[in-house]
DNA sequence: TGAGGTCTCACATGTTTATTTGATGTCACC
DNA sequence: GGTGACATCAAATAAACATGTGAGACCTCA
């Protein structure tokens, strides 16, 4: 079965030398490579290549922007990025914007081969790096948890209609209190959430509870 | 380096071929092995071992719970969850109790052994369509969401330094644009997602993009 | 070339929020 | 009968926010 294959990456050394390494392997078909997002995304909608590598740090429009119009285009395309920094941010907004794997270019070429091959097979390669981070994300939201245990069930009940975008004037009518007594709560919620303004503590209430 | 590991798994069988096969390994020197978590919780914490290999479908607690408590016990200790099943709600489980890695079991014992030390150095391993499913989690929340896509990219860009917390201020550093500039782009953000506050707007947002 | 969308900035006004200090009354618990 | 946690209120200030109007620069597309 073959694979076929696109690149985009705007060191012309690099891309040209991972074209003719890749292509060398039996089943990797390379039908194009192309050194910015806005010619990739002019080029392959026409080639329906199974699996695209991009580099994260390109000219112009930038990777993560580009993955995200090419899978609107070719939603069937599996996505790889390609990136010399393993940024927690760029990774997260890779997946997001419709990536399927995520390597670090300092890699050993073999593994990038595995990966084109995992792609293939319905996997999501990533670096040894990456793929903790992955698994972090998902812990991280345990621990918020126990801040907002700390509230009383007053401060709770506050702490949900700030949520809702009430003004203090309002939830003071709701719960038929006075002004002042709101405010005095809020800064008690503050306090306890370690925030400093009702955003960051309803970020923090989200899904909670 | 000597990696030390231990095993939680019910079948005595399957048990026991997996430490004769693993302590056969160069490098791995097996601790312990246990049929049921509650035995596993008192035995391992004066063991210290690096890596637990722990089945989700124990007898008596169950895994995902056993992980929880161990890693309490042990937060240096890495564990890797091994089953049968793909079940999402089993692997999201499974990574907020803390595991490191997640297997399936019907992988040749080589992975097996490759995830050991992949843990040990650092990575997450995990079988191909757990992977997959691990990035499509992130993915799906992404989809066609509703006023939000009516924001142009600059718009999604401060709304998310909204979410954040950050004052117009420091938004406006960040993005080294005038404080001016910040106020409209909010007005044109609350209009769009028809609400009238930082919070609302943040609401709407969250879990989206 | 002109219309429409986007990004940028300025000026202005009133409202809302964040934060502090301090005080009162209640209830439970030792 | 005192201690502590909680809910309530007051007063005051500085900061931040929400909202409006207007306007120049740029780009794209018809």
């Amino acid at each position: 079965m073959m694979i076929s294959f696109a690149i985009v990456e705007d060191q012309p050394e690099l891309r040209r030398n991972l074209v003719e390494w890749l292509n060398r392997a039996p089943g990797l078909n390379c039908v194009g490579a192309y050194p910015t997002g806005e010619e990739a995304l002019k080029q392959l909608p026409t080639l329906y290549p199974d699996v695209v590598l991009m580099d994260i740090n390109l000219p112009g429009m930038g990777g993560i922007q580009c993955v995200s119009r090419l899978k609107q285009l070719l939603p069937e395309t599996d996505v790889i990025m390609l990136t010399t920094y393993d940024n927690a941010e760029m990774i997260f907004d890779s997946i997001r914007a419709g990536a399927t794997g995520y390597l670090l270019k300092n890699q050993p070429r073999e593994e990038l081969l595995q990966a084109l091959q995992q792609v293939h097979a319905g996997g999501s390669p990533m670096s040894l790096k990456i793929a903790r981070k992955v698994f972090n994300h998902f812990q991280t939201p345990a621990k918020h948890g126990s801040e907002i245990e700390q509230l009383t069930n007053r401060e709770l009940e506050i702490l949900r209609l700030l949520t809702k975008g009430y003004l203090y004037k309002e939830i003071a009518e709701t719960l038929k209190v006075a002004l002042a007594t709101i405010q005095t709560h809020v800064a008690a919620i503050y306090k306890k959430l370690h925030v400093h303004s009702r955003t960051e503590a309803a970020m923090k209430f989200a899904g909670k509870e």
